[in-house]
DNA sequence: TATATACGGAACTCGTGAGTTTCGGATATC
DNA sequence: GATATCCGAAACTCACGAGTTCCGTATATA
């Protein structure tokens, strides 16, 4: 979608690095969590990743295109859905899925979606590829551990997967985006226990 | 917070029509909700307002004075949480809460607070003035409603009022600025019985 | 009516960031 | 070793927006 690319030359010449585009799109998403979309610049892309203006712009037509690029290598990151641990109980799933290295994650996730929020509506590409690459992978991992809990009967096959997928980043996102407030493993207990199990039927009553 | 203003003159002169002040936070906001603060400019504020630049400056200092007296002034749109009507039960009360009026401005909520969520990270005060112009108010009409229902005995004194205040404006946060789906009567009616009312221990077991 | 002030509008300064060009040096191909 | 290409660095152009100043006009007070 991005790269300014060319048909093979016949001869000829030092070859461009495919490695340095990985150092400048990790330097631009670190720009775009710390400093959002209109406070990167590339001049700071491009420092950070200990590269010149020009090699910038050699690979890349524009600074949406960059930022585009840089949202959608993200989507590499996530783990796959069809290889996740099972620990027999829907609780046990989601528990396990609690873990520092996710949660960090997450954070960076979260900053990132900030970061860009205002040119999601603005800029449609941006808005599909931060989807497809932050939020889509997410989701379909709960809908698998939601799936799972139904096929060996232990909750209700008239549950709406995709609405209980959601809760969970939702109420993160909100927590960390709206208020402010740490998303730490108590809270995302708390959450489970008391939001997520009881819209899927397993109510703990007290 | 913002307004640059002086002592009492002694005599003389047209003085400064703060209706003025209104029209111009109004095209602020319009701006915010259309372009994000970034994208918003004082001359396309001005314009908006028929007004000219130097007013605007006359009356704000900076662009982020005048952002966030904007934000802070949407506090006054909200109704008041010690006057909702009580239907009886905590589910019509949830359900009474859903007209167009309400959604209308809770999207305009919405679009305000991705247009400003760069900034937020970054100028704590805006944050600040957000939270409480915008979040807030929400928060509280629905801590009312669940006290009450406490208060009737319809559910547990020992749920976590703060949780289940928070659920319904997370989902519809979540659902409008990232999955960018359109938050219906439907949508809200659904995760009233499927999700708020189960976290409140009303379980409507299918 | 006289005067001080606010007004809308326009011209202005000034800083900054996107994107371009240039250049000396490094390096892989021939 | 000759050459074509990529590199980092820096200087450059250009557009745009924040904030300021100025001016002719409108209006409320005295």
């Amino acid at each position: 979608m991005a790269q300014a690319d060319v048909a093979e030359p016949t001869k000829l010449g030092r070859r461009r690095d495919p490695a340095r585009d990985e150092v400048i799109l990790e330097a631009a998403l670190d720009e775009l969590v710390e400093s959002g979309y209109e406070g990167m610049t590339i001049d700071m892309v491009a420092a950070r990743a200990k590269a010149g203006k020009a090699t910038v712009y050699r690979r890349w037509p524009s600074k949406a295109d960059l930022v585009i690029d840089a949202v959608a290598c993200m989507k590499r990151r996530n783990l796959d859905p069809d290889d996740l641990p099972d620990t027999g109980t829907l609780r046990g799933d989601l528990i396990a899925m609690i873990k520092p290295p996710t949660i960090r994650d997450s954070e960076r996730k979260l900053a990132l979606m900030a970061g860009i929020a205002s040119m999601l509506v603005r800029n449609p590409e941006l808005a599909d590829t931060a989807r497809a690459a932050l939020i889509e992978p997410r989701a379909a991992i709960n809908r698998v551990l939601f799936q799972r809990a139904i096929d060996r009967g232990e909750i209700s096959s008239s549950v709406d997967i995709e609405q209980l997928s959601i809760i969970g980043p939702a109420l993160a996102a909100y927590r960390t985006l709206v208020l402010h407030q740490p998303v730490d493993r108590e809270f995302l207990i708390a959450n489970i226990d008391q939001v997520i199990l009881p819209a899927a039927g397993l109510g703990v009553r007290s």
